[in-house]
DNA sequence: TGTTACATGTAAGCAGTTACATGATTTT
DNA sequence: AAAATCATGTAACTGCTTACATGTAACA
């Protein structure tokens, strides 16, 4: 393994989710840390985000472990700007979490908390929390599909980037990441569905 | 609003699930730390779950709230046990939580994450990976279903207790809480077939 | 007699959010 | 001239996990 790092053992099973959105985000692109949460912030919520206060200090101490390198330069004459490039190292460790099997981490769904409780309340409230999922849901189920598609046909900024880096794999790269915000906008649509048929047993049987 | 409790503001839009958690399963019956603690363990990884180290100080902090009381007892001769019963705020609370909207946190699944990287690694890799995770969510599909019909069957511990309390809202209970459940396991299948799926199109079509 | 289950806590640390803090550049 | 955007950080706090710490009671 040759873990030879300062700072510390790397025992636990941790999760580190965001350290590896940022080295992929800058797979694609070199970026400053600003760059990046406003990546993360775009695209309807991407499959993760941070706030700045989160990004800066990772990027720091990813640079600390040699995963990103940094380049200062400035933008106008003197507002200083860093932008942050994936090294081979960074590369290679991106590649080996993609391509590894991870444990999930149980699932935990404020929602379905609340809905295994409905019967302490009364049905009107039921209809009310449950009508507010429903239609976020189908939002959610929206914007995933949109970007899914958009991904499919190759018209957003990064993967653009992407193809003018890397032509040859087109038609792959495409259509797995598309597959990936499937995924997203079909279990928003499962969702969405149940609450569905929820709110129309519940109207169809009033109280049973 | 009346907030008067000791220690401070509540002004952030907190989600404090776990808080309502426990005033859910303590409304089914009193409990020690110990109890909650084997509940959410068991049932194949509840709807929330949390360690020891984490409900203990909250059980203290819901009791200088009001919204539980502690009663210290013993088991055998000397061991103390404390049971932790809701109160009437407590129960007021809990409803007030069930019944109305909250902001859903926007979803962050570390799979999805990996899954749209999938294009950087080998068709080899993304089947391993790919395998993984379709077995994980088909055993979780299973599990959640077998819940979701146990509790339509009234046949879990904490149901019966309840039923045993209230049996004249049998059917209503049953339902809406094997419905949680469902919603669950709907979610799982979704996944394990988009898993499935995938992978049929890789094999059948290998490197596009 | 040894192992498992019961029972309750504290301490240290990681991940993430909110708030604090500052300043340059571009657009209106 | 004012407002929005660009740009980078630190501090404090919440939620959760891992590790530390201790002891009783039941069971094989």
């Amino acid at each position: 393994m040759a873990w030879g790092g300062p700072g510390g053992a790397a025992t636990g099973p941790l999760t580190l989710s965001l350290k590896h959105a940022i080295l992929g985000v800058l797979e694609a692109s070199p970026m400053t840390g600003y760059d990046l949460k406003r990546f993360f912030d775009g695209s309807a919520e991407w499959l993760w985000s941070a706030k700045h206060s989160q990004i800066y200090p990772l990027l720091a101490s990813l640079e600390a472990e040699g995963l990103v390198s940094s380049e200062e330069g400035v933008r106008g004459e003197f507002q200083r700007r860093v932008v942050h490039s994936l090294t081979e190292a960074g590369r290679a460790e991106l590649l080996s979490w993609v391509g590894s099997v991870h444990p999930q981490p149980g699932e935990r769904d404020p929602f379905l908390l609340q809905a295994v409780f409905f019967d302490m309340v009364g049905d009107e409230e039921v209809r009310r929390v449950l009508t507010a999922y429903r239609d976020e849901q189908r939002e959610a189920y929206e914007a995933a599909r949109a970007h899914s598609l958009a991904l499919a046909a190759g018209e957003t900024p990064l993967i653009k980037e992407r193809l003018r880096v890397r032509p040859e794999e087109s038609g792959r790269m495409r259509s797995m990441k598309a597959r990936a915000f499937a995924a997203r906008a079909e279990v928003a649509r499962v969702r969405w569905q149940w609450a569905e048929e929820y709110l129309a047993d519940l109207t169809g049987d009033p109280t049973s």
